[in-house]
Formats: structure tokens, C-alpha cells, sequence
DNA sequence: CCTGACTCC
DNA sequence: CATGGGAGTCAGG
């Protein structure tokens, strides 16, 4: 396996300074923006903030690293600092000493759609998506003579989605098990399934979860780097491709105008006044809260109801394993060696079958040695 | 204490 | 005209 070389922080920090001509704190949003848009006079994109100076986020950096290094080495100084102060350092701190280990609090009543939420330290955050990150994912691991088993349900929300909306197309994709962004990068690129490039894929998949969250033609436009023409389109063939999920959504939010709140398949309330707000931004960041909370909510339902089971089985089976964290959509269970296979076909099943919907809930399984490196059994 | 930046699902 | 849901932590100010 081979990987880019991630410099040293003392190495980017010396060459920062020196691509900006003085000494400042890198730190600080203040102080970069006076350097980059002041002394060095680049290009002062588009984004500003609703009061402050100018934004030097990572889509600002992203096109600015075109005209001159320094943002290109900011962006690697950034990664690097946060890994390091958030994950390296504040975990270190946090690691009890009766124990060895970090223990979270999870919250039950913090978020508006019914997840739980991870504090001191908050372990639903912990980096995945990089390979550096998952430098930090490695730390944990299990007691000796045990493995980390990760469950997950497999796209949750889209089947929520599929179950609450009964669009045809959707369910038989699930009932199927197909492969749903492969299906939808069909419809939308107009090609036969097994045409669809990664690209493609990719596409598909940022317009499946956008639709989750309400998104408009700017917004995936904006995410995938393409036209607001082609992201409408791509909305548009969405929709004519699941007709079931547009008028749900429709529903959803008409429903909600009229009784002033949503509800989770559980009868969890959420009251979403500004519906009726005249504001019509108010009202429409209203009305994407009215389709994503029944769905978000119902997921968190769904594990909630199969974590009570899970412990349930663990008691009652008397298995020798501890559930230690759950990431949304995903439970992390320590189970000793001997026992993995009987956790594994416990928990597949238990989380499976702990509810009964349109369509079929799966879950991947995968266990191993620490909690980046889960071969999927 | 708030803001803006980053991390996750 | 603004423009994707839900969170927590960090540093700076």
C-alpha cells in the first residue's frame, strides 16, 4: 500500500510563514484573511460572511490553492492541526486512569430528531474518511484477547425513505437488494446499470443523501461542481424516477403545515412553527427540517430499539461482550475471540428484525483487531 | 461566550 | 433572493 507523505507540522508552519512574507498566528481566521486577501491580494471569492471579514474555509482555500501555494499548504497545516488537537492531544487527556480508556457520555436529550449525541469526548466523530484519520481510528482497540465488532445498517435512511414514501421503484431496488446509487446514476445518466462509472456513482450518491436533506439545484450543484442546469436536471430525473418520494415529501410538509409538527415511525414530536413563517427562507429551512427529521429520526428509533435488544440478548445469553459505542448507524461491540461469531450472528440478527418495515433492514458486519481495520465477515 | 473552522453520520 | 438534515470540539477573539 502506498500513501502521499503528510509533512511535519513544524516543517508546514516555518513554510507557511514564509510563503506570506512575516510571521502571524496560523490560527487565526482574522490574521489569514489579512494576509491573503490584503498583502497577498488574492481574489476575494465570492464568499463573504453574514457580518465579519472574508471567509477562509475550505472551499475558499480549495480555489485560491490555484493562484498560490499558501493555501494549498494551509489546507494540509489545518488537517494535520485538528487531528492532532482534537483526536492526539484531547483524547490523551481524557483517557481515565482507573481504566486506561476514554469513556464517552451519550446524551438522550439534546438533538431535535431524536439521535443520540456523544460529549467528553464526543466519540461519533471520530475520522474516518482519510487515511491520516484513520491513523487516529487505530488507537482504539480492544482488551486483549477480544475484537472490535462494528454493525451497520446498509443505507438506513434510504430504506426509511423507501418504507414511509412505498415509491415502487425504491422498495424492489431494496427488496432486491440492488445496488441503489448504481440505480439511480442510471436513471439520471440515462445509461444501462452496469455502464455506470464510478463517477457516476458518485454523482448518484451525493443526489440519493441530498434528497434526504432537501437539497436544492444550487446546493448539488454547488457539491458536485457542475451547473445549476445539470443539477436540476439531475433532480428532475430523480424524481420522474421515483415519483413515490416526491409526493411524500409533498405530503410530509403539507401535513406538517397543518397539524404544526412531524413524527418519527415511533411517535417521536417534532413542532416545526416557522412552516407557516412569511420568511420564506425560515420557511423553507422549515420545510427541509419536516422531510429529513421523520427519516432521521426514524433511523435513530430503529437502533435505539435494536440496542435495547442487543443488551437484552447479552444478558440473557450471559455472552461475555460489552456494547461500547453507537455511531448513528452503527453499534461497536467488544467481544472475546471465542465468542465472535455467535456475537456477530446475535447482533446481524437482532438489528435486522428489530422492526418490521416495506422493505428488507440490512446490516454489515466486519470485527478485527482495532477499529480501522474491520474485515467485513 | 460567540464565531468560524474542522470532524462525524 | 437564498440555497442540504443532525451533532461536538477546538482556537481565536
Amino acid at each position: 500500500m502506498s500513501r502521499a507523505f503528510s509533512p511535519r507540522l513544524s516543517d508546514l508552519d516555518k513554510k507557511i510563514i514564509e510563503l506570506a512574507g512575516e510571521p502571524f498566528n496560523i490560527n487565526s481566521t482574522k490574521q489569514l484573511a489579512e494576509i491573503l486577501f490584503v498583502k497577498l491580494k488574492l481574489p476575494q471569492k465570492k464568499k463573504t460572511r453574514k457580518k465579519t471579514g472574508y471567509s477562509t474555509d475550505v472551499e475558499v482555500l480549495k480555489e485560491l490553492a490555484q493562484s498560490h501555494e499558501l493555501p494549498q499548504q494551509l489546507l494540509a497545516y489545518r488537517n494535520l492541526t485538528k487531528l492532532k488537537s482534537t483526536y492526539v492531544d484531547g483524547l490523551k487527556r481524557m483517557v481515565n486512569p482507573d481504566t486506561g480508556r476514554v469513556h464517552t457520555s451519550f446524551n438522550q436529550t439534546v438533538t431535535s430528531t431524536g439521535r443520540l449525541s456523544s460529549s467528553d469526548p464526543n466519540l461519533q466523530n471520530i475520522p474516518v474518511r482519510t487515511e491520516e484519520g484513520r491513523r487516529i481510528r487505530a488507537l482504539f482497540i480492544p482488551a486483549p484477547g477480544n475484537f472490535l465488532l462494528s454493525a451497520d445498517y446498509s443505507q438506513i435512511e434510504l430504506r426509511v425513505l423507501a418504507h414511509y414514501s412505498g415509491d415502487e421503484a425504491l422498495v424492489n431496488a431494496f427488496k432486491n437488494d440492488e445496488d441503489i446509487h448504481r440505480l439511480t446514476a442510471a436513471e439520471v445518466f440515462s445509461v444501462f446499470p452496469e455502464l455506470v462509472t464510478p463517477e457516476m456513482r458518485r454523482a448518484a450518491k451525493t443526489v440519493n443523501f441530498g434528497i434526504i436533506y432537501g437539497i436544492s439545484a444550487f446546493g448539488l450543484a454547488k457539491e458536485l461542481g457542475i451547473g445549476n442546469k445539470q443539477a436540476k436536471e439531475f433532480i428532475d430525473r430523480y424524481f420522474a424516477k421515483y415519483p413515490g418520494v416526491k409526493r411524500y415529501m409533498k405530503e410530509t410538509v403539507e401535513k406538517a403545515r397543518e397539524q404544526g409538527y412531524v413524527t418519527t415511525l415511533l411517535g417521536r414530536r417534532r413542532y416545526i412553527p416557522d412552516l407557516k413563517s412569511r420568511v420564506r427562507t425560515v420557511r423553507e429551512f422549515a420545510e427541509r427540517t419536516a422531510i429529513n427529521t421523520p427519516i432521521q429520526g426514524t433511523a435513530a428509533d430503529i437502533i435505539k430499539l435494536a440496542m435495547i435488544e442487543v443488551d437484552s440478548n447479552i444478558q440473557a445469553e450471559k455472552i461475555p461482550c460489552r456494547m461500547l459505542l453507537q455511531v448513528h448507524d452503527e453499534l461497536i461491540i467488544e467481544a472475546p475471540e471465542k465468542e465472535i461469531i455467535k456475537v456477530t450472528t446475535m447482533v446481524k440478527k437482532t438489528m435486522e428484525n428489530v422492526m418490521d418495515l416495506a422493505v428488507p433492514l440490512k446490516v454489515d458486519v466486519g470485527w478485527g483487531v482495532n477499529w480501522a481495520k474491520l474485515e467485513n465477515k
